[in-house]
DNA sequence: TTGAAAGCGATACCAA
DNA sequence: TTGGTATCGCTTTCAA
């Protein structure tokens, strides 16, 4: 690592690939050929480029880097204003993962609203080499502009957008699943507590859930708006109570909901699962705390970051890639917030 | 906003200065000028300019920009891998308040160690405006390579490092304010749940509740390890609990720990705040559930945020800024997890 | 296997 | 008030 005096002599500039040119008696071109790992150049020169680099503390200017190839190394991730901690789970997956593949994560939060016009600019300004979205909307001028400037475009439990590929869990499977769960457990007066009502994935979890309960001659004996956060889960379940639907069973579509169903009947004396069984969506942190133990479906976290990192990296190498809607499953997780049915075998082939 | 035939005319570049310049018959330099306001251009130069540019969508290259002003719009926020969703509010914070001052939020991941070598070299190569660390370790090194490349650090709710400013809560003035109102509602046997023990968060905490203690002649009950996350407060509990140490209330040093707390004493009949009272700190989103209704201090993330944004552009306008150690005060939540004294006027002025 | 030179886009300086 | 030009650091042709 060059010392510092070195360093301030220099005017406070860090060493640059000219820095190393000079020092090993090549070319710029050399060197830069040399530190990408280029085959042309001889072994020995490349050692010793290698070791001046090294000695001189050298790092690339991204933005010079950036203005030739036309890449930043940079992922956007756009997220809507949320209290849901899942978002929160993706985005530590995403840096995580990101990372591996040397590229960074910028953060663009559009608000509830559709994406403003200055979340898209930042994305194309910094020439990000793609964008992941879970924000409840992307205006189609926003799509538009993305696609116009070749920003990849990957949404993340979202309906895909025209000339954007989409990567969720599989919600309207993982639904069916927990309400097969709950009927066969003997349940058959659930409640349904829905969420954000404009999302894709609350969408197809509500219709998963009564398709599965139409299937069997049934439907849900009440299905009330839990606007996706704890408070309205509790305010969802209030309601029910109030009503007296009297379920024996209360599917929330996603864990910080259910947390709240969980909670409001506690505030009422009613016992989980010995009185109601209730179930949630997403397994986020808190599902596994022994106060929820909560019965869900995991989604998988991971799964779906790296595939959308790969979807991005397709149209990166490549612009003209289809888009691609992918689906993945998630797990069941069976925890003490529901009835068992006996038969539990059948169901073990999803865990 | 230009047409796609243009557009792909162009081969997928989009406009930019010189597109406007040639268009409006200027030199590119005039262009620039105008855009950014310079009050030496024409009224009617700018007027047509930016009506072209507008026309044509321009939008500027932030790597093109970065590489002459040496500054990238970018601030870095480096986090450890945590549980507390304390950092996940700060960061939603952090991407909104930096956004009005048209700077931008990378996320950079540093796991529980020290910071990695790669994280800082991040910060260098995307020649970072600036970054708010807010994970456990700044290894010296690393800060030593901040400070040689000229990048401002600001340690938030850490200890200030040799050449960088810092701004957290007060933490300390907060713990004594939280002791004494316990102490003010009769309590005398108090237990307390301490977070992760190199912070220094937690050890401010920690030394104000010993400390105000003292001044009564009192000292805790006992002191437990939480290690700053749900299940350790959980754990904690069942701790103190199995060794019968019969505290009447539990000071927990973070909120997310305080909820363990509450759902240990529940899950062993200890009814809360009847039997025993519980505080935190932080106020966090779930601290105001009804479920816990937790009395705390609420840390005053906006205010921290934007003093450390200040701090950060003090130090990009001028580098030699001395470092800073701002304390911003906490306020009091006086909810429902705790017995409240009688005399409560005399907390008033911290709500 | 290496070198020289051009060029990415925006800005800043020096002239005019 | 504006224009011309050099420059930031890196990569990529084209030559050698």
């Amino acid at each position: 690592m060059q010392n510092p005096d070195e360093l301030s002599e220099m005017g406070a500039r860090r060493p640059t690939v000219t820095t190393i040119s000079r020092r090993a008696g090549v070319a710029a071109s050399t060197v830069s050929r040399a530190l990408k790992g280029d085959p042309r150049i001889a072994k020995k020169t490349r050692a010793e480029i290698l070791e001046i680099a090294k000695e001189v503390g050298y790092m690339p200017y991204a933005s010079a880097r950036a203005m030739v190839t036309g890449q930043s190394g940079l992922i956007g991730f756009v997220t809507g204003g949320t209290d849901n901690p899942f978002y929160s789970e993706m985005l530590e997956v995403l840096v995580s993962r990101a990372g591996r593949r040397r590229r960074r994560v910028m953060v663009l939060h559009a608000g509830t609203e559709p994406l403003e016009e200055s979340t898209v600019e930042t994305l194309v300004q910094y020439q990000m080499d793609g964008c992941i979205i879970t924000s409840a909307e992307l205006s189609s001028r926003a799509a538009d502009i993305c696609h116009r400037f070749r920003v990849p475009v990957v949404m993340m439990n979202r309906v895909p957008l025209i000339h954007s590929s989409a990567v969720s869990c599989n919600n309207y499977g993982g639904s069916e699943l927990l309400i097969e769960l709950l009927l066969a457990a003997g349940h058959k007066k659930i409640a349904i507590v829905g969420g954000t009502q404009n999302t894709s994935t609350s969408l197809d979890r509500q219709r998963g859930a009564a398709d599965a309960l139409a299937r069997r001659g049934l439907e849900p004996v009440v299905q009330v708006d839990g606007q996706s956060n704890y408070m309205g889960g509790l305010k969802a379940t209030a309601l029910i109570i109030a009503e007296s639907h009297r379920p024996d069973a209360i599917y929330a579509v996603n864990d910080i909901m259910a947390m709240g169903v969980v909670d409001a009947l506690g505030a009422h004396g009613i016992r989980v699962p010995d009185d109601v069984s209730v179930i949630g969506f997403d397994d986020i942190r808190s599902a596994s705390w022994p106060r929820y133990s909560l019965t869900t479906v995991a989604q998988p976290i991971d799964a779906m970051v790296d595939r959308s990192l790969d979807l991005l990296e397709a149209r990166i190498a490549e612009n003209e890639t289809p888009a691609e809607a992918i689906h993945i499953a998630g797990k069941l997780r069976l925890r003490r917030s529901c009835r068992l049915p006996d038969d539990l075998v059948s169901f073990q082939q999803f865990v």
